[in-house]
DNA sequence: GCCAACGTTGGC
DNA sequence: GCCAACGTTGGC
């Protein structure tokens, strides 16, 4: 089992979102990097929830992949902010998975934390200039990660 | 609001 | 294929 971290600005959607609605469609992710990362993710994998441009950002919770590579039909709607008129339906761009709500965590993982607490290395949204909005978590910083919140998960 | 760090686009 | 211009992300 793997483990992610997917960014999202909690104030279009956040970690409470999720809680209120059990699953969602990770849509909306505009770059082959992430989307790459997207498409490796297997039902069971683990995503950290971070909340970007917060005020503090961080990690706020956890969540469960339990469906891969849907196609993200914002690509297809003319009305969406996503759209994309290059994508064909016979061969779209842009594939997602469906996430599930795990839990908030009891103890947020604020920015300045996470960089006095693990280097690029380990986390590499820390990398300067890294904006990349999925990621991944190699497994001994998802266990630290996983202590430090107070996660149900924490070994 | 600024800026760094990229990614994308389009002219040539 | 190069590269300048432009757009986006996201911290500060």
């Amino acid at each position: 089992m793997k483990h992610w971290l997917y960014k999202s600005e909690p104030e279009v959607y956040g970690i409470e979102h999720l809680r209120r609605d059990g699953t969602t469609l990770w849509d909306g992710v505009r770059n082959y990097q992430a989307r790459n990362n997207l498409m490796a993710a297997r039902i069971g994998d683990r995503a950290f929830f971070y909340h970007s441009s917060a005020k503090p950002p961080g990690v706020a919770g956890l969540m469960e992949v339990v469906e891969t590579r849907v196609v993200d039909p914002t690509q297809f709607d003319p009305e969406s902010k996503y759209f994309d008129p290059a994508s064909k339906p016979g061969d779209p761009r842009w594939i997602t998975v469906r996430v599930q709500y795990v839990e908030a965590f009891e103890q947020f993982l604020a920015l300045p934390f996470l960089r006095q607490t693990f280097t690029a290395k380990q986390l590499p949204i820390l990398a300067r200039g890294n904006r990349l909005s999925v990621t991944r978590v190699p497994p001994a910083t998802a266990r630290r990660l996983l202590d430090l919140t107070g996660s149900t998960e924490r070994s």
